[in-house]
DNA sequence: ATGTTTGTATTAACGGGATAGTACAGTAGG
DNA sequence: CCTACTGTACTATCCCGTTAATACAAACAT
């Protein structure tokens, strides 16, 4: 899992982000429990910290929740996950058009390059 | 002129990019006369080294041309201004089918929501 | 000559994100 | 009880983009 990092991002977003797609596309179930923090770093090759700062926002949302000396796991209710996850894909693509907007193409020549875009 | 600075992201890379909006719109014309490296800064809020480091890498780019006491200006062949916004253009759009796919969202579906996006 | 404006260079410092290392606290299992 | 694993907290450090404050050098106008 999570294994999409963008080395050259801030990762703790990209944990955050990568838990609620996670839940949002079923792989993760309600009340399911995650890697640990140390496990996950691990994993990830990234600082243990980076884990537990992105575990911490995603409680604060109410997307995990943790339990002293067993784990993270899953909220019961995932619609905040995929909540997020809609908003996050909304401002990426307005994002997108904000960037093409300030290169000088405007909504309707950013659709039209989106639309002839052959993989990458 | 570089009315849209977007705090926030990183300054340097902004102001290259449009130097060569501007220069590829034909907003500016060769050897044209820019606003001098304290002048922009000032107009910009910006420190004017930032300026100047973006300045030093057009014209490594070839893209700019300075002149000692006298000032910054627009190269005789602003062909390689478009080739570099045609490329920022092509990252900008790669970078969001990139995102979108860590999203778990593909190609094609990626464009539908292009596609289906309105102002923002 | 003098003063002003230009580009150019250098050094120090700030800030945010990430890393590193350590320590403490609670729970489960042998 | 004891050990191992968990979450949690804290401080120090590094890196990088940016800011800040100078200082120097070259051309031009008066």
């Amino acid at each position: 899992m999570l294994n999409t990092l963008d080395k050259g991002r801030p990762i703790c977003p990209q944990i955050y982000e990568q838990i609620c797609v996670g839940i949002a596309g079923g792989e993760f179930s309600p009340n399911q429990r995650l890697l640990s923090v140390r496990e996950l770093a691990v994993e990830l090759g990234v600082n243990p910290n980076t884990v537990q700062r992105a575990f911490d926002l995603l409680e604060a949302d109410g997307i995990l929740y943790s339990v002293r000396s067993s784990g993270w796991f899953v909220s019961e209710d995932t619609r905040k996950a995929k909540e997020v996850l809609d908003r996050i894909i909304g401002g990426i693509t307005e994002d997108y058009f904000n960037k093409m907007s300030a290169l000088g193409i405007d909504t309707e020549g950013a659709k039209a390059y989106a639309k002839e875009w052959n993989n990458g």
